[in-house]
DNA sequence: ATATTTGCAAAAGGTTTGCAAGACG
DNA sequence: CGTCTTGCAAACCTTTTGCAAATAT
């Protein structure tokens, strides 16, 4: 709380009791929360919160980088051909969305570690990674020679 | 287009045309496409076609393993506190949203790899793990026992 | 004192549902 | 033909925006 709240300020942004409440909310939960949870929850204390505010301070916290951002599966909806059968993951390019797909992810240590440390059943994962494609950067290029 | 509509067909569905349209642009795009991407595109050369049946048959060639889903930063909004400074990822219980941090994640290898094999430059990487927490295990066996 | 922040209301997106008409097999 | 599928309209839910009032510093 200290913390967050004097990262906040040091950047010029005020400390409000709407700011201070999500920001006790999302330390003292042990789970990730959407907007509407922590909308939901707060409320009961804190009647006169706005859902609004919610969404403003959330988006405040994530640029100042204040927070984790988790991803859930409902709400990413973006779609892309199969063309691999089996497990695999993706590349993507964050200008222009092209996809390419990889095998090879090797998380099973990873994944073991984890299971072991934390008793957690895992049950999948997650990887994807992104940044821009050869074509893009070659794009990049020419139009800074322009 | 043959293998995906020979899979909807097996299982009893009818291969309409919009579904082969839908199943076409898939299949010849390099780049991912969420429902209103395709949508917008399909319009041009298929105006009947509804927003609506999109929708419906990405679900449909979803559920049957037909289709690879991206995941877009936009849209996937569920937060949690910062615990940890730096690099680090999630551990996440699928049924009551617990987040477990973790640091070591080690796909620098995996990274160099594929932006030499692709020519990508590669920005940054999304892991999640997740299952079932050990709280969640207890439960789920008590209620099996009750 | 004043610039920031809040909450309301309304707009804007994206997704889902009910239903009658149409089409696949 | 019968059943599955489509498209429309409307409902729904989430997120964003404009603005006047309230408030932190």
């Amino acid at each position: 709380m200290k913390l967050i709240a004097r990262g906040l300020r040091s950047k010029g942004y005020r400390i409000t009791p709407q700011r201070k409440a999500i920001i006790n909310l999302l330390q003292k939960s042990i789970e990730h929360l959407t907007p509407g949870d922590i909308y939901e929850r707060l409320k009961r204390s804190y009647p006169s919160i706005g859902l609004v505010t919610v969404y403003r301070t959330l988006d405040l916290l994530g640029k100042n980088d204040l927070l984790c951002e988790i991803h859930i599966e409902q709400g990413c909806r973006s779609y892309h051909n199969k063309r691999r059968e089996g497990h695999h993951h993706h590349l993507i390019c964050s200008r222009c969305g092209k996809v390419v797909d990889f095998a090879a992810c090797d998380l099973e240590k990873l994944q073991d570690k984890l299971s072991r440390e934390t008793g957690f059943i895992i049950e999948k994962h997650l990887l994807e990674f992104s940044g821009c494609c050869q074509k893009c950067q070659e794009k990049i290029e020419h139009e800074r020679e322009a």
